[in-house]
RNA sequence: GGCGCGGUAGCCAAGUGGUAAGGCAGAGGUCUGCAAAACCUUUAUGCGCCGGUUCAACUCCGGCCCGCGCCUCCA
């Protein structure tokens, strides 16, 4: 069955395939650095890099952008207050992205580009627009006219034209024809930091930088377009409408958004202040894996209850999986093959590979493999799983960690080193064989209190940290 | 009000017009010096509610109720 992703643009699930073929050129909106972002925020992120490991899965080259907003009224606002310029002030949020990502096992995108960084062809795009009669300029700003762009609203299937009784439009805030009009470029307010333009000193508006950085990079017309349903409208409409006026191609083929991640109900967010930054969760002691599985685990269009206990649970079920794959690489097997088991394990394959081009099935895919795991499990303990099964297992456990990669735990800061751990346990097991249980029980509770849980068994002890 | 997503066991969560995946948690059992791990059994006569279509619907159609999101910066 072919890849297929569920496009917001036609509300369909459609096939994908890259224009050309073999790469597949995408962009992400990327965070604006003015905090600490969020595990909601990760989410959508977690989201892409299922998507980004999936497609090379599938043996597409990637082109990916992500880009960093780095200027922004809450940015320039805080740098101001704090007396630095706003590269002084983001540089540390910018790393601790990038950080936390890593720690996450997010693949960077081929591109990471900054907003500040490409000023000059901002300021092209937001004057072709103006000579092409898209723009009018109010109290120093420049403005996108909406009814300048016939296909506005197409993204969002929201009709425009109608009236808006119950949103919460202020129309009074601004100096726009129309309250849905949108800033290219904000005239520069006594000590704000601004940039020269035709269209006087300014800096540019949110939107406009990613048309601009996405199409100066990816061409026209990008495969895919990622970013959390929060953005469906205006921002992405707005791409949608800057871009394709000042080229008059599709801006992009395939839009994918992440539903949220939610809180006690609730959308985890900044502003109702409901959320946890990685650090938080770190603190309490899950590791980056059972985050990451928390994520990724329950698909990307469906909105995803934040909990402790899911993390528990996430926790858990990755501790199965890791324990199944020591007793795959560890147990002493009986020679032979075993047919119907590598036939077992290559239908997992199968089933792991069609849930994930089913719009990214995370839930089906991962019950593919949990199903493989206890009928191995079963094999083994029947003595019907042989040597030479192993490598069609491995292969299983290989495509599933190539997409969701938590199998390999991440290593602890301080406490025992891994040969201390092993001086330890070899010390236990020479007391066991002494039948000195009283020694040994001692040694177990030693490792115990150092975060180190034994698990004994006919091909000798396995440790592993809590 | 408009647009969108969703309501499946204690929790999380797949799914199909033909009789409910998977994970976590719980209970009982096997194994075990201890402890784990693993395995077995067990936990939804029912998938928000009401109608309709059908031999058959959780799955299709209609209506309704509820939750969430977007419509303002926002992943």
């Amino acid at each position: 069955m072919a890849l297929r992703f569920h496009n917001t643009l036609t509300q369909r699930l459609e096939e994908f395939a890259p224009a050309d073929g073999k790469t597949v050129r995408m962009y992400t909106c990327g965070p604006t650095v003015y905090s600490y972002v969020h595990i909601g925020n990760f989410r959508t992120f977690a989201f892409q890099d299922i998507l980004r490991r999936t497609l090379r899965a599938r043996g597409f080259l990637l082109d990916h952008v992500m880009n960093i907003t780095d200027v922004e009224d809450k940015i320039i606002r805080n740098a101001m207050e704090r007396g630095l310029s706003i590269q002084d002030y983001t540089k540390g949020y910018t790393e601790a992205f990038f950080q936390d990502s890593a720690t996450l096992r997010l693949e960077k995108a081929e591109r990471v580009v900054f907003a500040t960084e490409h000023i000059p062809e901002m300021v092209e795009a937001v004057a072709k627009l103006g000579s092409s009669g898209h723009t009018y300029e109010s109290d120093g700003s420049t403005y996108f006219r909406i009814a300048s762009f016939p296909g506005y609203g197409k993204l969002s299937h929201t009709n425009l034209g109608g009236n808006v009784a119950g949103a919460r439009v202020d129309v009074d805030e601004y100096e726009k024809d129309d309250a849905r009009d949108f800033v290219l470029w904000k005239g520069q307010k006594t000590g704000e930091p601004a940039w020269d333009a035709p269209m006087g000193a300014g800096r540019p508006g949110w939107h406009i930088e990613c048309s601009v950085m996405a199409m100066m990079y990816l061409g026209q017309t990008l495969d895919i377009h990622t970013g959390g349903v929060d953005l469906v409208f205006p921002h992405h409409e707005n791409e949608i409408a800057q871009s394709e006026s000042l080229t008059g191609k599709p801006f992009v083929r395939y839009w994918l958004h992440a539903e949220h991640l939610m809180v006690e109900g609730k959308k985890m967010s900044k502003s109702l202040g409901n959320f946890y930054t990685l650090r938080d969760i770190l603190d309490r002691g899950y590791a980056p894996e059972a985050i990451r599985f928390l994520l990724t685990a329950t698909p990307y269009r469906k909105q995803l209850n934040f909990t402790f206990d899911g993390l528990d649970a996430a926790r858990s079920a990755i501790e199965r999986l890791r324990s199944f794959r020591w007793r795959l690489l560890n147990e002493k097997l009986p020679a032979g093959d075993n047919i119907a088991m590598n036939e077992r394990a290559g239908k997992a394959i199968a089933d792991f590979d069609s849930s994930l081009d089913d719009d990214l099935n995370t839930a089906d895919a991962l019950a593919a493999v949990f199903e493989f795991v206890r009928d191995a499990n079963t094999a083994m303990d029947a003595g019907e799983f042989r040597e030479s099964n192993r490598h069609a297992a491995v292969e299983l456990l290989t495509s599933f960690d190539e997409i969701f990669k938590v199998l390999e735990p991440t290593a602890a800061e301080g406490g025992a080193s891994d040969a201390e751990i092993e001086e330890l346990v070899a010390e236990r097991n020479r007391a066991k064989k002494a039948k000195d249980f009283g020694r040994a029980d001692s040694i177990r509770k030693q490792l115990l209190d150092l975060g180190i849980v034994l698990e004994d068994s006919r091909e000798g002890t396995r440790w592993k940290r809590k």
